[in-house]
DNA sequence: TTTATTTACGAAACCGTTTTCGCAATTAAT
DNA sequence: ATTAATTGCGAAAACGGTTTCGTAAATAAA
């Protein structure tokens, strides 16, 4: 039962090798009923083609890479339903590569990506990325390349994101409405756009609104959970603990509310809270989760889209091609 | 800047292609310095092969397939990470395909793995997977497959799976002292066997403790998330409404949540409610989840390990190898 | 009727590796 | 000194498709 190859489907039929390949991809060349007869006899012997073969004579492997941190993240595992659904209907196949946060496995992955086993890459970096030559090298390697969500600015190409300044500032603009003078950030990396761009806005609402900056209340959290809790305990310890927090990624949502609760801070209470996040548990937590929701689903979208029009016209200059599709706020019990 | 090839490495440092290609394999043939001039030049040349001619030629992919009903589940991502940890370790890749639930997509899948794509595959069927031809064609072909989680009965193979007729007895029993009478439990397919040996367990422990089933609290939810808020609204409205609720799946949980707002339902005091559930954020709802909590990351990893066994050793039989890993109940709030 | 065109197919090269086999040159054994 | 074994490398055949080019037969145009 081993897999039948184009040779042995040739034997069959008595026809060459060269008149089954071009029959099976409907070449003109080939009669109708030469046709008829290969397909129905490839589906009787239940012939499946080499993807390998094909991509190697061909030069293009027929898929997308998708480089992210991490699958177990609902922006992520969101975006990528939004790419598939228009690489699937591309006929292209998706392979999803994580790097776990760490800029050693980008650039390993991206560097194999060379050898030619995707024709085009969407990437979301690593909270560790800080210098691109590793992207940039792929680009010039002739691989079209679309950003989304976390881009780079350094490198030239589209990039997908998200209204993250705008965002920043909304969500510490509704901590003030709220009356929270008080305003801790929680960024996961210095070198993420979307982490400075979320907290220039913080910076920027609270300079619109005559707060003070308080150094102490902006922390870097890290990748590891039970180290980000301890952060978040630290920081509602302090003498000048916040009455509001605002959370730049989904993951700290869990650290912050159990370390309330360790601490005893009731939120809202004595302490408004607000995420970015894409939890659809959001509405359901105790108390309900503010949240900046942003548009995943869409976001992977647009970027496979694009990514597929520089795949299709090879003359398409992805430069300049970004898009910004803008997030929304969702105000729900942590912050009334 | 686009990639080199062997041949061109061949011709840059005057050696012959089979030359340059066992000494970048370190083969004993080759003498240390020729190795050392070969990969020294490979790096400067930024040297990387092209993975479909070594896949071609060698007949296997180093890659394996992962198929799974979705990726925006818990379970599933953290499966995921089980596999990825010892994929890679062994040097292979992991091609994640998405059936989202759809039984025709499933077949798709699998018969385009016939072509040579994987050398093995990690399948959990979809909730619409009644028979298995598609699979025992894929294993007479030659292809290795482990079961993980959702597994097929008709199918001989390995099989890593939890103890759920135990969890859901565990579930059932747990709500029963928790002084429920009235229990309903939400399913998600009549096909899959998870689903069945949980409400097996279920069925169970209401008869162990003399307590009648009844058929209009058993309820078949849909792959829609609206409906199923539907379903469950329509649940809570009978007549004799359940006071405990055993829900099979994680998604099940925020529409169960919401209807109980809806009717104004207060869990835990109307009504219990415990889920099969990894989410993380189980701890935080509102009120605090009760949950059998499965051991996701371990059982991607026992089933990456065995499925590498058997791609390691072609004679070594998948045939009995199964697993169970158990799950384990959780007692939060929801339940008190 | 002769020439031109179209139709339908086959032979062979090619994609980039790996691997088998052959063969010199060197080293070891007799 | 002769034979045997070893070392280090190259030529060429795969792997399974696609594509270019050539060509015989059938059809159309002259």
């Amino acid at each position: 039962m081993k897999n039948i190859n184009i040779k042995e489907l040739a034997l069959e039929l008595n026809l060459s090798v060269s008149t089954i390949s071009k029959a099976l991809n409907d070449s003109y060349e080939i009669s109708e009923e030469t046709k008829r007869r290969v397909l129905e006899t490839a589906a009787r012997l239940n012939y499946v083609p080499n993807p390998y073969a094909s991509s190697l004579r061909g030069r293009k492997s027929k898929n997308i890479g998708v480089v992210i941190p991490e699958v177990a993240d609902s922006f992520f595992s969101l975006a990528i339903n939004g790419i598939e659904s228009v690489a699937k209907e591309k006929g292209y196949h998706v392979l999803i590569c994580l790097t776990h946060e760490s800029f050693e496995n980008e650039r390993t992955i991206l560097k194999e990506f060379q050898g030619g086993r995707v024709d085009g890459v969407l990437l979301s970096v690593s909270r560790e990325t800080t210098q691109c030559n590793h992207i940039n090298d792929l680009i010039a390697n002739g691989l079209p390349l679309v950003f989304f969500d976390r881009a780079c600015d350094a490198v030239e190409t589209a990039k997908i994101t998200t209204d993250d300044f705008e965002s920043g500032y909304k969500a510490t603009a509704h901590l003030i409405a709220q009356s929270c003078n008080q305003i801790a950030f929680l960024s996961i990396s210095n070198y993420l756009s979307i982490s400075n761009k979320r907290l220039e806005g913080y910076l920027q609402a609270l300079n619109d609104h005559k707060i003070e900056v308080n150094p102490k209340h902006i922390i870097q959290c890290t990748n590891d959970a039970e180290q980000n809790y301890l952060l978040i305990k630290k920081l509602l310890q302090q003498k000048n603990r916040p009455n509001g927090i605002v959370a730049s990624v989904e993951k700290l949502t869990t650290p912050i509310y159990i370390a309330c609760e360790a601490l005893k801070l009731k939120v809202p209470q004595d302490i408004k809270v607000i995420c970015f996040s894409n939890l659809e548990t959001a509405a359901i937590l105790n108390p309900s989760l503010t949240t900046i929701t942003q548009p995943a689903f869409e976001m992977g979208k647009v970027a496979a889209t694009l990514l597929f029009k520089a795949l299709e016209n090879r003359n398409f200059s992805l430069i300049k091609e970004d898009f910004m599709i803008p997030s929304t706020l969702v105000v729900r019990r942590s912050t009334g």
